[in-house]
DNA sequence: GATATTTATTCAAGTTTCTGAATAAAACGG
DNA sequence: CCGTTTTATTCAGAAACTTGAATAAATATC
């Protein structure tokens, strides 16, 4: 291997990847080796690479989206699909989505990391996501509408 | 590595036993070894060793039990303080616990894997375990006895 | 307590996984 | 289109994991 001093296991440092996407925007994969160093764990861009993908890390617009699998789960890759309209009010943002599937896209956006929601409600058709502030539902409105235009590509296949 | 021939790997193989021992009570590890060969894979009994310690599976009595690991959750290792009585009603099983511990308690029980419970409620320090007939019934009773009483030792020590 | 049974550990392969450097491929911007 | 930036992949070496045989340790039985 590499760098064996200071250097963290796999797993830490996916989890850290994981939260230094979710705390600022990181555009690039070489931003993300600079946050890491930051941090003290030097990777080349090769193994954030891998990493983004088995982290099924998305690129959204110009920052990476963390979207923790789960198995079994819709992937973020159904909002564009699901998706009808969303209003920002407040604090809040209102989703009208396609009958029967509101479930599915709360379920989603709760999953998404990166994003400040306090919390979901879905009904039938509708979401209702609560977050801390105004500013965080713009952002909200912003991302979400940016993953529904922006045809939203994995990083990376995996397996 | 030694058998390659329709050898499973790893996670197939420890799934394999957490069903074995699910279905029939299995005694010592030779008796797992020779379970497996019935079911296509051959081991060493170092190996089952190791894996049922990795599973977490106890051995109370005379067989073992599968008790998944959940991170966060109880192990089944509370039950001797938590439980204080328990009693069989026909196909049910009435377990009185400390004030406040039928919840854990009840969880332990959700998780164990072997014991035909179909579900659990469970109140401030009641639990009502139901089975599917008096006979699954009883032998809930006689296992949590035996978890209880003989010293469950956990099967290896993990890291 | 001695013996037998059962389980855990040590050791030494063989295998897989992990990783960086280099490079190819793709996306982007004029 | 062409060059640039960004991302994915190939390759090879190193580290980690997996496993059986042998053996030690623990437990049970008498």
């Amino acid at each position: 291997m590499g760098a064996t001093l200071s250097s963290a296991d796999k797993k830490t440092r996916q989890d850290l990847i994981l939260r230094l996407i979710s705390e600022r925007p990181l555009g690039t994969q070489q931003d993300v080796v600079t946050a890491l160093a930051d941090e003290g764990v030097e990777v080349a861009q090769a193994t954030v690479s891998r990493d983004l993908a088995e982290l099924g890390v998305i690129k959204v617009g110009n920052r990476y989206l963390a979207l923790p699998h789960e198995p079994g789960s819709a992937g973020i890759e159904v909002l564009p699909s699901f998706i009808l309209s969303l209003t920002q009010a407040q604090n809040q943002v209102v989703i009208h989505t396609r009958d029967g599937t509101a479930g599915a896209v709360s379920s989603v956006l709760d999953r998404v990391r990166g994003l400040k929601i306090l919390g979901t409600i879905a009904g039938q058709d509708t979401v209702l996501a609560i977050t801390s502030d105004n500013a965080a539902a713009e952002e909200v409105t912003t991302l979400i509408t940016d993953v529904c235009r922006a045809r939203t590509r994995p990083a990376g296949n995996i397996e």
